[in-house]
DNA sequence: TGAAATGCTTGTGTTTTGCAAGTAAATTAC
DNA sequence: GTAATTTACTTGCAAAACACAAGCATTTCA
């Protein structure tokens, strides 16, 4: 049996959020405790919106992974889309409220490695 | 030594720290981006010590998950080992210096759960 | 119109996780 | 002192997540 092709693309199976805790770190960490989505979170708070952006920051995060990091972040109301250009249909993403609202928890963890992993360097916003 | 066992059974071989990048952040998140450091350390932050203390954490770590969690803390220089009692030979946990400075981070994570998480019931210290 | 760039998905191993069970030393109870 | 219990782990295994390379359908650019 030859694969039965969706008519487009098939989406992906929004993964099920669980929650462990009613504890509210532990919330969070649910939400974006791995390797990868503080990152994205970073670069957007850095300005940058694009999947090709993210895809080229130093770390070099896998695209499927990049997709399902976007795809959970969406879910979560921390990212929203947004029209790349006025003209075009291409997608760029943003943070939303929620998403802006760990600025501190970035600025925090950032100062703490600037402090105490020697031979790091801030990238993100200087201020 | 971060793990300076009677010899009887074979040691576990050390995890290899490799950092993605030299951002802060990323270097952060090399130590401790995980669904489960952070809580170990919010429970060090809450006064527990001892091996079952976290276990019996709401979330429910696993046993051998926290065994690896603990010993790359360890290697990490963000927790150190301290005697549980004057007379045993039983030992405990309690963060360094560089591990109680994640104090800030951890806090600015409750805040944002307790904010933008409906439901969530911070435990952390409340001031 | 064709070529390149973009934004993904798919396939294939490898690694990590979660769960249950087991083990051994330290502590406590008798 | 010995037995029972607690503590602090490790081990084994199936399932999930991850990393890497490749592929593909749309845009966008020349």
């Amino acid at each position: 049996m030859p694969k039965a092709k969706a008519s487009k693309r098939p989406l992906k199976a929004p993964p099920p959020i669980t929650r462990r805790s009613p504890c509210p770190v532990s919330c969070a960490l649910d939400l974006f405790g791995d390797r990868w989505s503080l990152l994205v979170i970073r670069d957007l708070m850095l300005g940058r919106s694009r999947f090709k952006d993210f895809v080229s920051s130093p770390e070099g995060i896998p695209t499927n992974i990049l997709s399902d990091r976007l795809e959970r972040l969406l879910t979560a109301g921390i990212v929203r889309q947004i029209p790349a250009s006025e003209s075009g249909k291409r997608m760029a993403y943003e943070l939303t409220e929620k998403g802006d609202a760990l600025r501190p928890t970035l600025k925090s963890l950032r100062d703490w490695g600037l402090i105490w992993e020697p031979g790091t360097k801030a990238v993100l916003q200087p201020g």
